[in-house]
DNA sequence: TAGATTGTTAATCGATTAACAATC
DNA sequence: TAGATTGTTAATCGATTAACAATC
């Protein structure tokens, strides 16, 4: 029984990754000091956090960028492939759709589903925009893991319903709606509460 | 000398006030552990924040709703205007641009900057793209306070201090790019180290 | 060896939760 | 009054940081 990742360490990893590939071809080891540097840490939180995933390095020298690069994309399941399906064609849906970022990352936007019929049928980003009446079928067909919501605030829960009853292990919620579900991991990105917490501290 | 509010606690007030309105018109008064019911926290959590920002309940009643919201909204700042720069064009720099959720809490985007030449000159949601040149002259004339930096990862640390230098005092960055600031707030949107945080749980 | 750097422990800090007296 | 619910304290939990012996 292994014991699990505190969700802040798992949090940092993405960070870390992207921080050992920008790092020149020709280096081989780095210490948790530089690490931390440009990812803007502390280096005992670095230390601590490749501690706890099971990363080791070696004293007096540091550690090894190529082996910290393969273990956390393992741990971090990167090397599998992951179908995404957006739901939400509007303005913020269609921009993920078309988003370079997640290709990157082997993941890939297998449908962009709406409820407008007048949407359905064009495409964004070469990908057919779907009707949502198909969302089941096209989870299943496709076999995909991870679902965005980018309806409006009301449409969310009901979207969060079907795609976990679909199938869909994971959400990424950009509505502003708290979703209720079990089983399935959201993480939220509210942009507006983002600005507000920004906001608080303009004027705080 | 007031204490000042934790951070946990900030970031909860903007979905507690959307919880607030969308409470029905007609209700006075609501406990803490309804709001904590809709917000999806624990009763005490209510509690706790609101007692730390200084808002008060009636024993045996609950929350006035209609002062929460007013003094919420005040906390956060929401009863001024604020205006917005958004740095960078591409598919998410322009539906943010377009996004209405901003616009609806105060937030008023007077700028999408671009480096592009054949997009400066054309307009996204009525909003003509500018150069990168006038980032300086565009945010003194708006006297704008947020930035939103929607570029690629190489660009985000000049930009950010561009926009510091220019006098913005919030970043919300989407940007894969740890800043290095100071004196300015930063906040951090990564999609795809949410999708690669999700993919985690996928596998693990 | 001397200098560098890890890995871990213990201390600290901050956030969450439980519990309940106060009181409407 | 009896029932409901706050406001706060104390307990717990989790995360960060400091410090330093271990060791390359």
């Amino acid at each position: 029984m292994k014991a699990s990742i505190p969700t802040a360490t798992v949090a940092r990893l993405p960070v870390y990754l992207r921080c050992l590939l920008s790092l020149p071809q020709d280096r081989s080891t780095c210490s948790s000091e530089e690490l931390a540097q440009i990812a803007g840490v502390q280096s005992a939180q670095v230390r601590k956090d490749l501690s706890l995933v099971g990363l080791r390095g070696i004293r007096g020298v540091g550690y090894d960028i190529d082996a910290l690069r393969r273990q956390i994309t393992s741990l971090l399941g990167l090397d599998h492939e992951y179908r995404v399906v957006i739901i939400g064609a509007g303005n913020l849906g269609r921009a993920l759709a078309a988003f370079e970022g997640f290709r990157e990352w082997g993941f890939t936007v297998v449908a962009l589903i709406d409820t407008d019929p007048s949407k359905v049928g064009t495409t964004v980003a070469r990908l057919p925009i779907a009707a949502l009446g198909d969302l089941e079928a096209i989870v299943q067909e496709h076999d995909a893991s991870i679902g965005i919501i980018a309806t409006p605030p009301g449409a969310a829960q009901d979207v969060a319903d079907r795609l976990s009853a679909a199938g869909v292990r994971s959400i990424l919620n950009f509505a502003p709606t708290v979703l209720k579900v079990s089983g399935v991991e959201v993480r939220r990105v509210d942009l507006s509460s983002e600005l507000q917490i920004l906001a608080h501290h303009l004027q705080g």
